[in-house]
Formats: C-alpha cells, sequence, structure tokens
RNA sequence: GGUCCGGUAGUUCAGUUGGUUAGAAUGCCGCCCUGUCACGGCGGAGGUCGCGGGUUCGAGUCCCGUCCGGACCGCCA
C-alpha cells in the first residue's frame, strides 16, 4: 500500500503519529516560509503543511505544486494553531511533511474539481474523469450504490434470486426501437439488444425460479430527455403463483425499505388510484400527488349562458389555486402565454379570483354574473383569497394542458417540494390503445390496437367478453407506482396461457404466422406448465435521481450520454472500417443505398 | 420529424441603436508574504467573438445557411 490512512479519517486521536497520505493536490496557499496544501481523495482533504525548515525542505521548496497532482506524502500528524470548523474529522490537524513524493503530474484542469465548479455541462462530460473526482457527482454515485445494496439486501430476504438474462436477443416490432448488432457468423441477420428481459423472466416463471429480481441494462433507440437515457438500468422483479395485491405489497415494501435505510424516511402506505380517476382528477397517469389542486368537470355549470368558447367546447375543466388571487394580470398573461405554447397547445385561459370581501371577479364577466360565478366558487369549494382557471376544448387535449397548468401552478406555489416524497399506485390501466393513423407512425402500425403496457399484460378476467365486443375498455392488470409525477416503475400480472396470448396478438394484428415466428419461443413455453405470473420494473436511474433530489437522471449515471444519445468522453458512437464491415458482411447493404 | 434557448479569454459570463484598442470575475504565470483555509498584495500573459456566406463605409451585434450544446413536443409497449 501506499498509505497508511486516507485524506478523510485523521484526527485528533491520530496526533504525533508517522503517517503516509496519498491523494491530488486541491489547493495550495502560500504564505512565504509556509505552504499549506489541501490533499483530497474519495474521503475528505487533509491540510498538508510545509515549513520548509528541515532537511528536505531545500529539495521539496523547489518543486512547484500544482492543482490535480498526485502525491504521497510523509508526514506527522500535528494539531493545527487554527483549526477550520467546516471540515469535518480533520479539520482541526495538518501533517506536517517530512517528505514527499510525486506520483503524477497533471495539467490543470479545464474546470475546477469543487462542489460549486466553474464547469459547464458540455464540459464536463468530456472530462468525465475530473468531473466524477468532485463531492457532489462522487455523492450521487454512491447514492447510487446504496440503493442497489439495499434493494439487494431487500430482495434477498424474501428469496428473490438475481438471474442474468442475455443482452444478445432478437428484435421485435413491437414497442421501442431496438438497438440491433449485426452477427458476424449469420450472414445478414442480427441480434437485438433488450429493451427489458420481459420474456426471459417470464420464462424463469416458467423455469420455477419463482421469484426472481436482475438489476440490469435496458436498451432503446429513442429520443433522450432528461430523465431518459438509451441505455439505462431497470430493477426488474416478477413473481410465479401471486396475484396483483401481493406484488404491489411486496414492492410498496421495497420502496418503503429503501426510504427506510437511505434516508430514514417512514413512508406511509401507498394508495392506490385508478387510471380512470388519475386522468379525471389530474389528467395526467403519473399524477404529482404532492399536492391537491384536483381538477373539477364544469360543464354543466357554465354552459348555456352564451359564452361561446364554453359552449362549444367538449370539455369545460379547471383547477382552484388555494390563495392565489392576488395573481397580478402580468402574472396572469405568463399563465396564459404558458398554456398557449405550442407545447401545451391550449387557445386560452380563463380566470376567477374570489376576492377577500367574497366577490368574485372574472375575465369572462361579461358572459356570467356574480350569481354565477358563485356557483363556480362552489363547485371548486374555492374560499376568499383563491384563484380559479379555466380550459375548455376537446377533452384529452385539455386535461393534458390542465394537467402542465397544475404542475406549473403547483411549481409556482412552492407545492413541489424536493424532500418531500409522495408515492402512488395507479392501476387499472387499459389494455389497448388506438392508433388512429398518426402519419408519424409506420404506415403498418397506423389504424390498429397497441398494448398500452406491452402484449404479454393480462387483462382484467372480467372483462375478457369486452375483448371482443369493446376492446377500448377492457382494464389490464396493470399498475404503475408514481412518485412526485415521476414513473418510477410499472408493471402487470402477465398471460400465462397460450390461447389467450394467441387473442393478444391477433388483436395487435399480428398473424398467427407471425406471432409464432416472433413469439413461439414464449407460447411453446406455455403449454408446459406455465405458473400464474406476474412483475414489475422500476426505473433505477429515476430512482436514484429521485432519492437525489435532482430532474436528471445524468448526474446518476458515471458515463452518460448526451442530448444526441453520443458519448462526447469518448466520442460515440462512430464510425467503422470497411474491414469490419465486410467481415459483418453489411458493406454490400450500406453501398446499395 | 418539430418548437424554443444558448455558443465571446482556460472557465463562467457582460458587451446598449451596427461605430475608437472586445471587458469583468475566476483560473493560469511571475514577484512579495510563517497560520492560511473563497488567504492577501503587486504585476503579467491570455481572443479565428462556433463555422460559412450575405447586407453595410463599418458586423461580436442585422439576415441566410450550417455545426455543436441544452430543454421540450412527437416518440419512449
Amino acid at each position: 500500500m501506499l498509505r497508511t490512512h486516507t485524506c478523510g479519517e485523521l484526527n485528533e486521536k491520530n496526533l504525533g503519529e508517522k503517517v503516509t497520505l496519498c491523494g491530488w493536490i486541491q489547493k495550495t496557499r502560500k504564505l512565504g516560509g509556509a505552504t499549506f496544501i489541501d490533499l483530497r481523495d474519495r474521503y475528505g482533504i487533509t491540510q498538508l503543511i510545509f515549513l520548509g525548515d528541515d532537511e528536505n525542505s531545500e529539495i521539496l521548496g523547489k518543486e512547484g505544486f500544482s492543482r490535480e497532482m498526485v502525491i504521497q506524502v510523509f508526514g506527522i500528524v500535528q494539531k493545527r494553531e487554527n483549526p477550520n470548523l467546516n471540515i469535518e474529522i480533520t479539520g482541526s490537524i495538518e501533517l506536517r511533511i517530512v517528505n514527499l513524493k510525486i506520483l503524477n503530474y497533471s495539467k490543470t484542469p479545464p474546470f475546477t474539481i469543487e462542489d460549486n465548479t466553474d464547469g459547464g455541462d458540455e464540459l464536463r462530460m468530456k472530462y468525465r474523469y475530473l468531473d466524477l473526482r468532485r463531492n457532489t457527482v462522487r455523492k450521487n454515485l454512491e447514492l447510487r450504490h446504496r440503493l442497489a445494496i439495499e434493494t439487494r439486501n431487500y430482495l434477498d430476504k424474501l428469496d428473490f434470486l438475481e438471474v442474468e438474462t442475455p443482452v444478445l436477443i432478437k428484435s421485435t416490432p413491437e414497442g421501442a426501437r431496438d438497438f440491433v448488432v449485426p452477427s458476424r457468423m449469420n450472414e445478414g441477420q442480427f441480434y437485438a439488444l433488450p429493451q427489458s428481459p420481459q420474456t426471459f423472466k417470464q420464462l424463469l416463471m416458467v423455469g420455477g425460479f419463482d421469484r426472481y429480481y436482475q438489476i440490469v441494462k435496458c436498451f432503446r433507440d429513442e429520443d433522450l430527455r432528461a430523465d431518459r437515457q438509451p441505455e439505462f438500468t431497470q430493477i426488474d422483479c416478477e413473481m410465479s403463483f401471486v396475484e396483483q395485491q401481493d406484488i404491489l405489497d411486496t414492492f410498496e415494501g421495497l420502496i418503503r425499505h429503501l426510504f427506510k435505510s437511505v434516508k430514514n424516511i417512514d413512508m406511509p402506505s401507498v394508495p392506490h388510484m385508478t387510471y380512470a380517476d388519475a386522468m379525471k382528477y389530474y389528467g395526467n397517469d403519473k399524477p404529482d400527488t404532492r399536492f391537491e389542486m384536483k381538477f373539477v368537470e364544469l360543464n354543466d355549470v357554465v354552459k348555456g349562458k352564451g359564452f361561446p368558447v364554453f359552449d362549444s367546447a367538449e370539455a369545460v375543466i379547471g383547477i382552484c389555486a388555494k390563495g392565489a388571487a392576488d395573481y397580478t394580470r402580468k402574472q396572469l398573461d405568463e399563465l396564459t402565454e404558458f398554456v398557449k405554447r405550442p407545447q401545451i397547445g391550449a387557445t386560452g385561459l380563463v380566470y376567477a379570483r374570489v376576492n377577500a370581501d367574497g366577490t368574485i371577479k372574472s375575465s369572462v364577466d361579461k358572459f356570467y354574473n356574480e350569481e354565477e360565478l358563485k356557483k363556480w366558487a362552489k363547485a371548486f369549494n374555492a374560499e376568499a383569497g383563491d384563484l380559479i382557471l379555466i380550459l375548455a376544448g376537446a377533452e384529452e387535449k385539455t386535461q393534458k394542458a390542465l394537467s402542465e397548468l397544475r404542475l406549473e401552478m403547483g411549481t409556482r406555489l412552492g407545492l413541489r417540494d424536493k424532500n418531500k416524497f409522495t408515492a402512488l399506485w395507479v392501476i387499472d390501466f387499459p389494455l389497448l390503445e388506438w392508433n388512429d393513423g398518426d402519419p408519424n407512425l409506420l404506415a403498418s402500425l397506423a389504424g390498429r390496437w397497441h398494448a398500452k403496457h406491452h402484449p404479454f399484460t393480462s387483462p382484467k378476467p372480467e372483462d375478457f367478453e369486452l375483448l371482443k365486443t369493446n376492446p377500448g375498455a377492457v382494464r389490464a392488470n396493470a399498475y404503475d407506482l408514481v412518485i412526485n409525477g415521476v414513473e418510477i416503475g410499472g408493471g402487470s400480472i402477465r398471460i400465462h396461457n397460450k390461447d389467450l396470448q394467441a387473442q393478444m396478438f391477433d388483436l395487435l394484428g399480428f398473424t398467427k404466422e407471425e406471432a409464432q415466428k416472433q413469439f413461439g419461443f414464449l407460447m411453446n413455453a406455455f403449454e408446459f406448465g406455465a405458473p400464474p405470473h406476474g412483475g414489475l420494473a422500476f426505473g433505477f436511474d429515476r430512482l436514484c435521481s429521485l432519492f437525489g433530489g435532482s430532474d436528471s437522471i445524468r448526474d446518476f449515471i458515471a458515463f452518460p450520454k448526451n442530448n444526441s444519445g453520443r458519448d462526447v468522453m469518448i466520442d460515440s458512437p462512430s464510425e467503422i472500417s470497411d474491414e469490419q464491415l465486410k467481415e459483418l458482411n453489411i458493406l454490400s447493404t450500406i453501398t446499395k443505398k
């Protein structure tokens, strides 16, 4: 070992000891005769002092100490004349340098290695190995490690087995785009990287591994977001001989264990809400329930009074922002602009203030008298000081826009505290969604059903009959765990019956031959005693960012990709040589185009 | 595929209506300083204003294109 201690452990108990430390030079402060050096490693900072009055002083004095130089230092622990109370553990001691060895030199780093670095995102990503030296990034990865360990602890105690599933698998048309890998030995054929280990974990259930989990990389070739990376990590879980409630209970337990063990938070039991209610009250299948501000439907209250916007709208819905009646004209204009942005797409915003004296002032007083407005206030249970905000239009679009407005108001009113955690199970998702000919989708997908969750999701038994008559109304045994408006996990009870699975594929537009070709292995397996099973997967990166109080998962991934899916540090993806292409039998395919 | 924001010193940014030699902070280099810890003092170096084209007597500033970065919509079973 090149060191006897780390930079984060020496204190007054070690006074007088001869020790050896290794680390990076964080900063030097030269005061003529005395030079102070902050030596940093993963564990902390220890101050070194070089006085230049012993035998090695002449040699040491000649050497310049530059930032990020790696040194091994031999010295004696002594008490500081002026302790630094900001530094935990090592703040009251320093190391009097007796000798020192330079292990490596460093160029001046392009940004400061400090908690509040002066480096921008782009630079920090290019020099990620320097960024990783910063406390903030290190703490995020330590949090990630802690969450992984506690996940394994919890699941191991419940007899879950971690089993690895393959990374080179088969491309399937359902779901996200696949990353594909050419096969050299099988000309013209490709593997795909898994979007999730879905079918394999189901086959593990058929194989009798009745409790499986895996902390596993998954890959989706779709556009990135702050909370979406092309390769990401899931806590993937599956259980046999269970019903939906068993799975909710088991993994609610996991989440509560993680909050307790990692953040010392006692999370209350997680309420359930149907998908239908989530849409009705929040316009969103992943509502942020840290605050109320539920939707109120106003069709019966506002229609037929001569206001054409409301009269012609399919849906008139609103929210009541508590205590926001003092919003100025300027603030209300901002909100109007906010909902009119193309991404949100509302055409306007109607508001009504409930004044302190009980009178109500609205933006549509021309159409609604005081008596009518009182009915509005009643519908919202609005009190003096509240602000009512109303959108109108096509139902789905208006729900979506109002959902955005609700979140915006939540933010503006300080109701979305990063240190408060509110979890929710959203249950009873619809089984299917109808693609109504969206031109951006592949022609083959337009105008037909596709699975809302995935094609292995079991319909609710009581809705079986509707599969033939009204597929859109069929509810699935599918559920999402939502915390603070973030979809943290989701899963379902799976189909374990070959005929039902075949019926699903038929509904999704697969011919018998296509279904057999793509998923024959799974349906064949179902014929050999597949147990009833179900499971779910948590987005591990999102869980980390939620625990860490950040909106971006990039801060919790050691080497993340940028907005365009590039790793700017290693500069990937990159072109490959013609020789490689030829060997993979894909050169001809490319040159043809 | 689309919308919006940004790109000026190593770094983070300012730069007015288009007008003299493009500034600040920090970092870096040199000198001074024995109790600093955001050390301090004095001095210095450091710029293809992302790239290409256009308008103009004159462009960091205006226009067009393009590249790069970020946020979002679509997409993400």
